[in-house]
RNA sequence: GUGGUUGUAGCUCAGCUGGUUAGAGCGCUUGAUUGUGGUUCAGGAGGUCGCCGGUUCGAAACCGGUCUUCCACCCCA
């Protein structure tokens, strides 16, 4: 045998099961984006370099997939980059293109390239993959899937009360329940730096911040100390550190500390409007949670906040995240766009599930029902029900080869086909078919109409 | 990018301090069963031990490199 074929490092095939259950959850968040006026678009898997590099951060900018260009790529490199294997200065001398790292950043590209022929506000949704040069482990790929949902050209927070709704209503119709949507808003973010006058360390401090549940208060307060916060300044943070209670309790403290900071002040308004809304909102299978020390991508969030956790005892990443950027579309030359968007993580969504066992038992790969093949005269018989039973939309085969009925059982039974159908001299005889439970393994011996209104 | 971990039959894994011809269970296949699958019984097929190199009389085992798996960090969906 020639050597054993494999695919790529954070790859993976999908069985026919599983390309159908990740269709399954696709399919319902398509149900719901388009319920809340989200239209689809699509976009190229590779962009231009310049458009997608600067926007993730140094971070992002490593793990994109670059291209290598085509033809004599080498021939314009300078030889003395060459030599010094500077990827710094080379890179962009041999690849011009990378593979898309978010929905997000291709999005905004694409609304100031289409800006004469968009009305604002626009809604748009985007199921696709990304790629990200990362280190696989759980729950992280380095190909996978986003569905996105965006709107752009509106600065209204009903905006964002709507899309925590498209989160419930998602996870709600999927029957993951007990998700939880993590909100917090990098007004509030800034608020805090500033308040400890720390304005300058912003991303520095919200980092540290973000781990707080993981590495608790001495760690955090660590960390805050060796980039340069100093120690009245933490001083201060004790009340964010201790934060306790509900949203509505959370908020009142945030409030109340963050009284002299303008901006922290206009992040608590949001934060209680929006709070205010969801009164006459609720969800429905997942639960709102202010979490201070959310952080996210600070590359060019500046609004609200999301991150979806799993739920409890699941072990497992975030499975959805978005927030406010007020000015990506001004990277591309066009300003004073806002936007606002959600991601669902499907490939999570889909490990989360399979590990609580929500799939329903409809969403299977084959068939209905199997005719079984008796012999050239039996199966001529049953190839004509069988068109009959498709036209009536029922999902059927029919075995192709004379082979046993062990053989013809034992595929119907690997392949989850839950009745066979026999045809046979008897059949033929009487002009009825038999009809074969293969879960309670009972017959009966039926006319086809009967048969098929059952389906 | 940093640190650790894994790789032996289609799958899950044994394989001693290096020593003849490489093991199990499941699966596959054939038959017991010429109109009946999931149970049982009997037979059979299937592996250059991830790949490349090194040490050795001798390597699945030891060493180096490389690819891959899983995990933590970083970052994130």
């Amino acid at each position: 045998m020639a050597q054993k074929p494999s695919i790529p490092q954070g790859t993976r095939d999908f069985s026919p099961l599983e390309v159908q259950r990740r269709n399954y959850i696709m399919s319902t968040i398509k149900k719901y984006f388009e319920q809340y006026g989200f239209m689809p678009i699509e976009t190229p898997s590779f962009e231009n370099s310049d458009t997608l590099l600067g926007k993730y951060g140094e971070e992002g900018d490593r793990l994109i997939f670059k291209v290598l260009n085509n033809g004599a790529y080498l021939s314009k490199v300078k030889p003395e980059d060459l030599a010094e294997q500077d990827e710094k200065s080379l890179t962009p001398q041999i690849s011009d293109r990378a593979l898309r790292y978010d929905l997000t950043v291709p999005f905004a590209r694409y609304v100031v390239q289409h800006q004469n022929e968009i009305t604002f506000p626009f809604k748009r949704y985007q199921m696709q993959n990304v790629w990200r040069a990362d280190r696989p482990q759980k729950g992280r790929f380095r190909e996978f899937t986003q569905c996105d949902a965006d709107v752009v050209g509106s600065t209204s927070l009903y905006q964002e009360i709507e899309l925590i709704k498209l989160y419930d209503t998602v996870f709600t119709a999927l029957n993951l329940t007990g998700c939880t949507i993590k909100i917090n808003n990098r007004k509030i973010l800034a608020g805090i730096a500033e308040m400890i006058g720390a304005e300058d360390k912003l991303i520095d401090f919200t980092v540290a911040l973000d781990k707080l549940d993981k590495i608790g208060i001495e760690k955090v307060k660590e960390e805050m100390l060796s980039k340069g916060i100093n120690a009245v300044a933490l001083e201060k943070l004790h009340p964010v550190f201790t934060l306790e209670g509900d949203y509505a309790q959370k908020l009142a403290t945030m409030q109340d500390l963050l009284k002299e900071s303008a901006i922290g002040m206009k992040g608590v308004e949001e934060l209680t409007f929006i709070h205010e809304n969801m009164q006459q909102l609720p969800l429905t299978g997942t639960n709102l949670d202010l979490d201070i020390t959310l952080a996210r991508g600070l590359n060019y969030y500046t609004g609200c906040i999301f991150e979806v956790a799993a739920p409890a005892g699941v072990s497992m990443g975030s499975v959805g995240g978005g927030g406010r950027y007020d000015d990506l579309t001004g990277i591309f030359g066009l300003k004073d766009v806002s936007g606002v968007g959600i991601s669902f993580g499907l490939d999570r969504i889909y490990l989360v599930m399979e590990e609580l066992g929500l799939f329903p038992d409809s969403v299977r790969a084959g068939v209905d029902v199997l005719f079984l093949n008796f012999g050239m005269q039996e199966s001529r018989v049953a190839l004509g029900e069988l068109f009959r039973f498709r036209e009536s939309g029922i999902k059927a085969e029919l075995y192709p080869d004379e082979a046993k009925m062990k053989k013809q059982m034992t595929y119907a039974d690997r392949n989850d086909i839950p009745f066979v159908i026999l045809i046979g001299e008897d059949e033929i005889k009487t002009g009825k078919l038999t009809l074969k439970d293969m879960k309670t393994g009972k017959q009966e011996t039926l006319d086809a109409e009967t048969i098929i209104a059952r389906f």
